[in-house]
DNA sequence: ATCTCCTATATTTTCGAAAATTTGCTGATT
DNA sequence: AATCAGCAAATTTTCGAAAATATAGGAGAT
């Protein structure tokens, strides 16, 4: 065993980064069966090491584990785009509050180079550049450089969890959208009131900018989504008392 | 494949929970080194099954996997506490004022139903009620019935995490108290707020309790928390740029 | 047609052996 | 003594075959 992916320390984890990805960007479809020997030919490991994983994943809630029906793809709603979105604006304005009140040169040092490589980058990309894959690497990178500092690793892991989820849909929209209304200046101004200290500003421009990205994903993407549609599911054996 | 504990669907998933309770009722200690050999006669499992159960735990961050050198349990520290403490107040504030404008007749009643039977099996099991496993399971159900009505899959899912997390502290201070601070008081309380709709009340109320909880264990814990102890840590071939 | 039961096939899940890696030890070298 | 290389033992990680389970199709009864 020699040849993995940097960053990973096993095969398994390896894999489960690939994985993620893949579900994220949407080359594994919401809904879709993963069947075993698919997956193993598409990521060349064994069953095993598939199953730890997908096992990862399903802790994650990026794929869903079915009793002995295996593994499919986290389905997407409104509902849970919206659900997502109110729980991310409770943790990044808690985030960010904390980083305001407790940030020192270095971080504020951080947010203002992060920003100036999306900026730069943006611009080299040209208008589409939310297309880009580097791209959505650096502004995550930016959003995490903003609350960095707020000195809770359990709200830095929640929110990047939540952080992932909600890229998949806005990985979504991206497709079906020809253009990406300007963000530029909406990074700025956080920017400018988060190093300016001035949290309550800060705050609200947050939870804007988290809340109208959601509104354009759904006004985008939103008839992706099978909400209402109700196809009626396949009937199963038996269910176990639901009260 | 047909005796596996009812609830769980498949071998995996069963180690995974009693796994999951072991590290919870500290069987399996903060910090101990989880070795295969042994995990496979304890639980009658398979490597790869063990393997899987391992790695949900880790995404759960009850237990921590290190490369290639196998998984510990997760250590313990006053700074962890206190930081789940934190989060735990912020998450739990939210789900309950959800739940309190949104809850309907049958949230309402079962959280009567609910604090009825914990205060019953309380007065039952007398002074060192906290002690026992069943007491722990109803007192769990009692606090998720306040936030039950909130709405939001995610932030239950997310408190679900926490509530376990925070429940091995408060398991390991329970080995060393002879007594523990009257409680039902309190959660009689937190249900008439709650019950009245008096949010500010409620929460103020909840805020209080974990807190207060939470300064409890390190009361009566704390010299087990290994946090400026410093134990030198041995030395490591090399380190990925930690910049 | 619709349903039930049965069988054949597809798929998932589990298992323990084999490979890869780390750890611990011994002795040589400075 | 401290450091280091090299080997042996312990341990983790991966693999694919085998067992368990679910799914699909067909025959027969209502």
């Amino acid at each position: 065993m020699e040849d993995r992916k940097a960053g990973s320390e096993t095969r398994a984890g390896d894999v489960l980064q690939r994985m993620r990805l893949d579900i994220i960007n949407c080359a594994l479809k919401p809904g879709e069966k993963l069947r075993f020997e698919a997956l193993r030919t598409r990521y060349a490991v064994s069953f095993s090491t598939l199953r730890e994983a997908l096992s990862r994943l399903a802790a994650e809630n990026l794929v869903i584990a079915e009793g002995q029906r295996g593994f499919v793809v986290a389905p997407v709603s409104i509902a849970d785009l919206n659900d997502l979105t109110n729980v991310r604006i409770l943790i990044e304005r808690e985030s960010l509050s904390k980083s305001i009140r407790g940030g020192d040169d270095r971080w504020e040092a951080n947010i203002l180079a992060t920003y100036h490589r999306m900026d730069k980058l943006q611009q080299r990309l040209g208008p589409e550049y939310y297309l880009s894959e580097e791209w959505s690497a650096v502004h995550g990178e930016f959003h995490y450089s903003l609350v960095s500092a707020c000195g809770s690793p359990v709200l830095l892991e929640i929110r990047s969890k939540l952080f992932e989820r909600a890229h998949r849909y806005r990985r979504m929209s991206s497709q079906f959208r020809p253009y990406w209304r300007e963000k530029a200046a909406e990074h700025k101004m956080i920017v400018d009131a988060t190093l300016d200290r001035n949290e309550e500003k800060a705050l609200a421009l947050i939870d804007q900018h988290i809340r109208e990205t959601s509104e354009n994903v759904i006004e985008h993407a939103g008839h992706l989504f099978p909400d209402l549609k109700t196809v009626p599911p396949k009937k199963r054996k038996s269910l176990t008392a639901a009260e």
